[in-house]
DNA sequence: GAGAGTGCGTTCCCTTTCGGAACCTGTCAA
DNA sequence: TTGACAGGTTCCGAAAGGGAACGCACTCTC
């Protein structure tokens, strides 16, 4: 396995890992996520070189995961948006996110909370199943190969 | 910001990426998931060198995700272990993995399914309010900063 | 009791990636 | 005509990673 053919893995997680693992990408993502859209914004926000930026920025776009949008014409600019495909990894985030509030508390509490955009009311993000509504553990579930190649 | 000091971070997302966003950590992940244990098996699975895998087992038992737990005792030998902090990353997997069939689908469907390990039901991972149950969608939810520092 | 095997590293060398800084290209406004 | 702005590109040295060999403390087999 090399991590630049992680695409052609039949492991689900390596090929998420292939568009989304490398160094910088998921902080990108976030900042997406936040609204960022423009290039000046994500370098100002991340510190990240520019060049990495560039190949981060490409390589989402290619992926599907961002789309580059001419925003004026003369210069011509563009900006970055999350598809409808990015927008699909938003639980990735926030599964990260409860993680991290978990377990790498700040002394002064979470800074960031998600709640509902209608009711205002607090959001406590779990994974469940969509049909029955159970609630999943690491206990109560076990993967099941399909195939035997998938590692 | 920096990458190796993204654990002072006060973003959610940098510190739990401060733990698993290194290359390979979550797949060595996936493999404890799968129950792999020893050194040589994550080697042999993910074909990382040697002293990469060193240094990723490292940190993550510095960090408590994985412990160092000794099995045999001439000559020493240790094996890593999901400690409680580390099963609770199964909803980082497992989003990345539904992510995955969703977006990047292979052309024989999933090579893996999950399902309840009593009732043998499929299960289709989704993100939901731990309190009322509501479905979470990129749509229905806001992000509100309780800082100004969060970024 | 010599040699091979096992499990977990460590060391060495070379390539790739990354960080830091400067530079480039249209365009507009002062 | 000078400066600012947005989005890159180029160059160089440093850090991280890949590949392969070696080390070491056993045990097992012949």
């Amino acid at each position: 396995m090399r991590w630049n053919e992680l695409n052609e893995e039949s492991c689900p997680v390596a090929r998420a890992l292939s568009v989304i693992g490398d160094r910088w990408t998921l902080l990108i993502l976030r900042d997406c996520f936040r609204g960022a859209r423009r290039f000046e914004r994500f370098q100002e926000s991340l510190g990240v070189t520019r060049h990495v930026l560039v190949d981060r920025l490409r390589k989402l776009e290619a992926a599907g995961v961002l789309e580059r949008v001419q925003y004026q014409e003369r210069p011509p600019r563009h900006e970055y948006r999350l598809t409808d495909r990015g927008l699909d990894l938003q639980p990735v985030l926030m599964s990260l996110v409860g993680w991290a509030d978990a377990h790498l508390p700040l002394a002064d509490g979470p800074p960031l909370v998600y709640e509902f955009r209608d009711s205002g009311e607090p959001v406590e993000p779990v994974l469940s199943d969509a049909r029955s509504g159970r609630r999943i553990t690491p206990r109560n579930i076990r993967a099941r190969m399909r195939r035997t190649d998938a590692v």
